[in-house]
DNA sequence: CTATTGTTTCAGTAATTACTGAACATCCAA
DNA sequence: TTGGATGTTCAGTAATTACTGAAACAATAG
């Protein structure tokens, strides 16, 4: 937890959209984006990151490089290298106003295309890789490969675990798929054939 | 990734189950183990405890903590605090072999059993509560708690946030309520439910 | 061109997380 | 009841990760 107190004067330049000020309001948003941040930390999402982009769901505004480093007390390079990851995610967007020099940034608005498009990078980044890795630790112990311990125990046992490894992320991968590919605005087929079948 | 080298001198007690000595079979449980572990890394599940479980997974035999300590080069104290948190979690179990005070353990065979464990955990741990969270907030924007401001624009335009998050939150939730209801070995209901319907 | 405004980068540092090793506790056989 | 084998805990430290602040860079207007 970052001790930073000091809140930066900003000479005001204003903005176009200024920060909200109703202090009900910034309450409610405050609670859900200290959660979300803590959710996204222990889901292997940098904190920041995640509250980043809670603070654009929530307001449902495009925010500018310095709203954000305001309301949440971050340096400007933070703020500007998460926003570009963010960016690269794909669940927010670089925004220019008419006229407007400064850049500005919005979330996505469908909860359903941003959690597919997540699945989808995860998917490809971190279980795509797995996966492969397992296959060849089975195409390692094919008999042709081991010779003399195909019919060792331990030769056996390991095989087996990697079988069932192997079923069970194949299986896991076809339904991010579906769920990937399906994924437009609103509760998308995978979701509804579940929630009929059940 | 620490720097340790040295492999412990073990003055071996030798033990009744003996690590595996083929190359060729320690080769390919090593690669699993190590992806497995990069895999828990970023999915938030240390990297060490991932590993662990992954060579209790993949040997498919009970070991012990010195077996463990030997074949990671990780030290005592880890080991034993790391086993412990994943007997906590209940994906791996102690076990005891008849006239041995050592203690071993082993990991739960059934993937699908596993996953499920883990499903039903992390929903409990870190779903359940962001999703409270968003209804009080949903509640704390209620036209009776924010009189006045029912008609701002701020007001309602976080308040469609929170209600579209709240629906994804609680339709994922019962998803993962009905996988961890129904698995109990093999496939289990609801993967056999989408793989059928797509 | 040069002043102004805004953005990116990154070396250095702060904060967090993971790990070790040694002290302590427990059990059991002799 | 003592000693070795085993298990647990935790203060201190190592390794990793996140963040800052300032400098470099880019775009635009005057």
């Amino acid at each position: 937890m970052p001790v930073l107190e000091l809140q930066p004067v900003t000479e005001t330049t204003e903005r176009l959209v200024p920060l909200p000020v109703e202090p009900q309001l910034r309450k409610v948003q405050d609670d859900f984006i200290r959660k979300w941040g803590e959710m996204g930390a222990i889901w292997g999402i940098n904190r920041t990151m995640a509250e980043i982009h809670a603070l654009l769901y929530i307001t449902g505004l495009p925010l500018c490089t310095d709203d954000v480093m305001d309301r949440l007390h971050i340096s400007r390079g933070n703020s500007s290298m998460s926003l570009r990851a963010l960016c690269d995610w794909g669940i927010i967007r670089r925004m220019h106003r008419r006229g407007e020099r400064r850049e500005y940034f919005e979330s996505l608005s469908d909860v359903w295309e941003m959690f597919s498009i997540i699945a989808a990078e995860r998917k490809r980044r971190e279980m795509d890789p797995v996966l492969e890795t397992i296959k060849n630790c089975i195409k390692a112990l094919e008999p042709a490969q081991i010779g003399k311990f195909a019919k060792d125990d331990a030769f056996i046992r390991t095989r087996q675990r990697l079988d069932g490894m192997e079923e069970f992320m194949s299986v896991t991968n076809k339904v991010f798929q579906q769920f990937i590919g399906n994924a437009k605005s609103g509760l998308n087929k995978v979701v509804k054939v579940l929630l009929k079948a059940l």
